[in-house]
DNA sequence: CGGTTACTTGACTAGCTTCAAGCCTTGTGG
DNA sequence: CCACAAGGCTTGAAGCTAGTCAAGTAACCG
């Protein structure tokens, strides 16, 4: 889901910078704009009390987060962050809104990434039945090679590190990586210089 | 999200009836129809190899399912199954689309579906977030509450079976027995004759 | 009232988490 | 260009606890 910049100016659309690590919203408050990412990266992230965090999404430049609970009115049920030093465009609710009647088709490829992001999610289940540790991390590998099907041909590169892998499958970092390094013994994945191919 | 009935028709609606623990899709099938529940309940899951589910949704009478799956053409990464003696309307992909042109008000209505069915999705990550049975089925409680306004004043029975409560947290039946006495012991939850109040 | 489904309990075990300590890699400033 | 700080990675030992298996008991439905 992408809408042109020049739209969102149109209708009182503002940049905003942001620091690494700074949130953009938190959970439990109260949604008041849409986001568009400008530049750099996003995490959405929900958090237990003793402070352990599950990732639910991380979002790149062109993507916008943050329009269900801003449609629904509702609080919102996890924590915006930069984890870069990034550039996100807001606009109001109301104008939004506005938006959404005055391009249809814009209204039409919402629907489509609304789509795409429950389809995610539901994928993502499978990696939280596993239950095993490596069963977990396997599921992740798939599912986020599969969304860069031009490095389908050989081992690439996970883009992750052991702690991001943790925080997305809910294990822990010593268990991560543990359990990679018992896949790397049986070829399941290989681990040069700490680095990690898939 | 429920289209009229009439509507339906009109477009080639075919109802369908289908006994307990019949399947309405399977994991991993390519998706053809739109489905409406018009009686009954259908429960979404998946599993992983040793068989084990994870219920990922029970959508009631007037509710439809499927649809993400549906629009982009992608594999069902789960598995629709009545949970009970069921009546579901069905129609194609092409005439769903058809539908989707021919009346905005229902595509906005299914955008705020899909809003709501994200929103639900990242609520259940505090399920799982939760690194303990408790703290995981306390939120189970609590977001299943809180779907039931009327009944916030007192204590109401959880229309739940222990097997059920274990699918949706990913938690085993044993566990779930033994948490929840645990939590009745302390007073998070009452249990009279072997039924749950939360 | 009989069969099926749901619930319960106990004992045991595997393996994930926790805690603590140390190593490697990368980037930055002098 | 080097040194050092900071973040990421790795390892070991020990404990806890959810899962497993097995064997019941209780409730519900026709």
């Amino acid at each position: 889901m992408h809408i042109d910049d020049n739209i969102l100016i149109t209708y009182g659309g503002v940049a905003r910078k942001l620091s690494k690590s700074e949130n953009v919203f938190e959970e439990g408050e109260k949604p008041r704009f849409f986001y568009q990412i400008v530049e750099g990266e996003i995490k959405i992230f929900s958090s237990n009390i003793e402070g352990k965090e599950l990732t639910q999404a991380i979002y790149v430049e062109g993507e916008s987060f943050g329009g269900p609970p801003l449609l629904l009115e509702k609080p919102y049920p996890s924590t915006a962050q930069a984890t870069t030093q990034s550039v996100v465009m807001r606009i109001s609710r109301e104008n939004f809104i506005h938006i959404l009647n005055d391009f249809p088709e814009i209204s039409r490829a919402m629907l489509y990434s609304f789509a795409e992001r429950i389809y995610e999610k539901s994928e993502m289940a499978q990696v939280w039945v596993g239950h095993s540790p490596e069963e977990k991390i396997e599921q992740f590998l798939i599912k986020n090679k599969l969304k860069n099907p031009n490095d389908h041909e050989e081992e690439n590169i996970v883009p992750f590190t052991r702690q991001q892998i943790a925080d997305f499958t809910g294990l822990r970092v010593e268990t991560v990586i543990r359990t990679l390094k018992k896949m790397s013994e049986i070829g399941k994945v290989k681990i040069i210089n700490h680095k990690l191919y898939y």
